[in-house]
DNA sequence: AACCAGGCTGCGC
DNA sequence: GCGCAGCATGGT
């Protein structure tokens, strides 16, 4: 059987259209893209380049192989991943209870209602992203990602528009600081991701083994031991790829800012202030500090431009 | 034109 | 254990 199309049942407070808004709000991902309602991004599997397309069907999320048909095994992948990347299993009702009884933050249950906590399933990719936006604005951080994918990553082209992956340790781990330094990566930088790579390569760091932790703090400490990754690295990358839910990237100017702006908390929190009120989202504080960077961005003027 | 960006390390105390 | 310079460059 040839089978081109995967369906994804769509789970109750889900809204397509805000989980597409927030992809696009605005910043240059090179690893997607987005047209009207769908959003197109490659895998690189070890078969080959696979281009996919996600649409809303009704009830359902419709996955489309834009090359050949879905080998079974790319299917069951790629069925897994999407549901990673939207967060689809996950039941939000607690979260909405929540943020119901909390009359300074009740409206981002409104504004936002079905927006998913956007993942990145991958836990190498979304370690080198978090190393590559430290201490740095988001478009320039983009623009390094872009680069560092445009050189190192798999790429077609498809009815005109070039598509990428994001490179593999194996592939960063040949890398050398002057390779990445002409990208405008700091040496500093450059260091800590071509390291983190060899870690990768070596086997040193998985999602299994840090899912094999207890806690959540042991994961934070294990994750810190790598060169280049703190507190606030460590608790994005748990928050964003293995979805560990008590992860709250702490320090984050844009979760600073949003507490600051909706909160009046003080301009650089310190940690105590931040779990005094995070305390009450116990099991849901990453969707709380998803929810929060939500309200950072805004609709795009009309006629602003878009690359 | 300073000052801050979805920070971290290494040093000096 | 705590404070601080340095990192590289773009926005505001």
């Amino acid at each position: 059987m040839n089978k081109y199309e995967i369906c994804l049942e769509k789970p109750a407070h889900f809204s397509w259209k805000e989980c597409l808004w927030f992809l696009d709000r605005g910043y240059d991902d090179c690893l997607f893209t987005i047209d009207g309602a769908s959003i197109t991004r490659l895998f690189a599997t070890e078969e080959g380049n696979l281009l996919i397309r996600i649409t809303e069907r009704k009830e359902k999320l419709v996955i489309a192989s834009l090359g050949a048909p879905f080998a079974e095994r790319n299917a069951n992948h790629v069925a897994s991943y999407v549901k990673d990347w939207f967060d689809l299993d996950r039941a939000l009702d607690p979260f909405y209870a929540l943020l119901e009884a909390d009359e300074k933050l009740r409206f981002l249950r409104h504004e936002y209602a079905g927006l998913r906590l956007i993942g990145i399933p991958d836990l190498y990719e979304a370690l080198c992203w978090s190393i590559i936006g430290q201490q740095i604005n988001l478009p320039f951080a983009y623009r390094l990602k872009r680069r560092m994918v445009e050189n190192f990553g798999a790429a077609v082209v498809y009815e005109g528009h070039a598509y990428h992956a994001f490179p593999s340790p194996a592939v960063l781990a040949q890398v050398t600081i002057t390779g990445l330094v002409p990208l405008q990566f700091s040496v500093r930088k450059a260091e800590y991701l071509i390291g983190l790579a060899k870690l990768f390569v070596t086997n040193r760091i998985s999602r299994q083994q840090l899912l094999a932790f207890a806690d959540h703090e042991q994961m934070v400490q294990d994750l810190m031991r790598i060169r280049g990754v703190g507190l606030w690295t460590a608790n994005y990358a748990l928050m964003k790829s293995l979805k560990i839910m008590n992860s709250i990237p702490y320090g984050d100017a844009g979760l600073n800012k949003a507490l600051f702006n909706i909160l009046h908390f003080p301009k650089a929190p310190g940690r105590e202030r931040v779990d005094e009120y995070f305390n009450a989202y116990q099991d849901w504080k990453a969707y709380l500090v998803f929810y929060l960077w939500r309200t950072l961005s805004h609709p795009r003027p009309v006629g602003a431009q878009k690359n």
